[in-house]
DNA sequence: AGTACGATTGACT
DNA sequence: GTCAATCGTACTG
């Protein structure tokens, strides 16, 4: 099963990108072990948009975002968690995909024993990666992997994306989670009926 | 140099 | 539903 290819990133806008990661597996082919899980929560930053990291200026938090698309932006939020964004857009420009919810496919038990959760029990399976900072822990994805490119071959990029196995994703858009500028922007998308995604 | 605060989570009432 | 935990960054002075 392949890597989505570069062109992936870079033929879509940010939105579009936000829509079409929906249904797509996120891989990490650790030294721990593969793990891998179904996008089903995304949000869209864009420029000019106050939510948005690279709003004001580059800096050295937001560098990754002015990167070529496809390229990882890992950040640390409040001094507990990290978030995983999908780099957009042109290079120089700063936009980005959060990644906010997996369905869990492959590595359950590696995600339990990151997560100090069983999978083998409902809530236990649902708590493994409903949220960006579960998703993170879960996936093994680190500080580390801030700039590291999805589309690179090989070792080079032990972080990807492959493509949707069904083509049509029910999704619904609603505002974005957790903000306070730009609240009321419809940039936030999930797949309708999904248990995984964080808040329904 | 000092400080306010955030794209969250988990524990507790 | 409410609330504390914890720290790097970005902005102020």
């Amino acid at each position: 099963m392949a890597k989505l290819p570069v062109d992936f990133y870079q033929d879509h806008d940010t939105l579009t990108l936000s829509r079409l990661l929906l249904g797509c597996e996120l891989v990490h082919e650790s030294a721990e072990g593969t793990t891998a899980g179904i996008i089903v929560e995304t949000e869209a930053y864009l420029t000019g948009d106050p939510a948005c990291h690279a709003y004001r200026r580059k800096t050295a938090r937001n560098a990754a975002m002015f990167g070529p698309a496809g390229t990882l932006y890992v950040y640390l939020i409040y001094g507990f968690y990290y978030c995983l964004n999908v780099v957009t857009g042109p290079e120089d420009v700063g936009e980005a995909v959060l990644i906010r919810a997996l369905e869990p496919t492959e590595g359950l038990e590696l995600m339990g024993e990151r997560r100090h959760l069983d999978p083998t029990t409902k809530t236990g399976l649902r708590g493994l990666t409903s949220g960006p900072g579960k998703l993170v822990i879960a996936m093994g994805i680190s500080r580390d992997h801030n700039f590291l490119s999805l589309t690179k071959a090989g070792k080079a990029s032990p972080v990807f994306i492959r493509p949707r196995m069904q083509e049509n994703v029910e999704m619904v858009t609603t505002t974005r989670i957790g903000i306070t500028q730009g609240a009321d922007l419809p940039y936030r998308f999930y797949v309708k009926g999904n248990r995984f995604v964080s808040k329904p």
